[in-house]
DNA sequence: TTTGCTGGCGCAAATTTTTGCATTAACGGA
DNA sequence: TCCGTTAATGCAAAAATTTGCGCCAGCAAA
């Protein structure tokens, strides 16, 4: 019931092997509120499949990602990783002194993709993007 | 006469050591034009200093980037370093699929930049700021 | 249900980047 | 020029992530 059925049936409407690893990382990752790190997916993982290996958590999460499924965010040199929601997205801003987080809706990004597109015939994948800098109390301390 | 002499006086002046390592890092980033990969700063490095550590390259690189000396741009899971040019910034553009490169002049990003600092006070660094995504040659192959 | 194809996995090793710690050397002051 | 402070280095090991390869299992078709 944590809302990834569909991105299940999807996945494997598209000819892609739903095995218990990948099963388990789309759970983990869509039961969570906010981002894991992948040795924490890999964690919980092994706690319903002891044998996973790290490797296949990479390479589950990498897929998941190129598929629109999950998003990554770079936390202090560190890969994290959320369920994207479609309804609702959004990107981060990560800050270099404390690693915290705060989200930003996409529309601040909207004309900037858009720009990019026309000017350019890029398409930004703005999705994964992690914008890094230094947040409000940070830098009041300095 | 590569240009990074203000640089270098500029870090003196700031009270920082110049090693020869740090010297010899700078210098070759900034003899090369375009982007260069950390392992190739440290093979060419040791051309020059054979007993240089990697772990060396590596941290000078980050502490050229945290000044603002040096700019990161992630290719392919690579980090690769060019001379942050003051005088023409840009950001870069990395395609997915051929990790091909195009730069962009910041003011793509200027009106981005000011509503976060605006809004939520937090203070992007923009200068390290990769933007993923697909070229044109590769989406008209697709 | 059984079978076959092949995508995915575990395993091990390689890559890439970071970190702890003892030693060394940069550089301002004596 | 020599000395002392301490930042920066080398070295070694750890972390974090990716990759090659042979075996296994998901799933469509019989």
């Amino acid at each position: 019931m944590s809302g990834h059925e569909s991105a299940v049936s999807r996945l494997r409407a598209q000819g892609y092997r739903m095995t218990p690893q990948r099963l388990s990382v789309l759970d983990i990752v869509a039961r969570r509120t906010g981002h894991v790190g992948a040795d924490e997916v890999w964690n919980l993982a092994r706690e319903e499949h002891p044998y996973v290996d790290l490797a296949t958590i990479y390479r589950t999460l990498q897929w998941l990602k190129g598929l629109g499924v999950v998003t990554e965010v770079i936390i202090g040199n560190k890969l994290h990783f959320e369920m994207a929601d479609h309804h609702n997205p959004h990107n981060h801003m990560v800050c270099s002194v404390c690693d915290g987080v705060q989200t930003l809706t996409p529309d601040y990004l909207a004309e900037f993709s858009r720009r990019l597109e026309q000017e350019f015939g890029f398409s930004p994948n703005l999705d994964n993007i992690t914008i890094g800098g230094m947040c409000n109390q940070c830098r009041a301390v300095t």
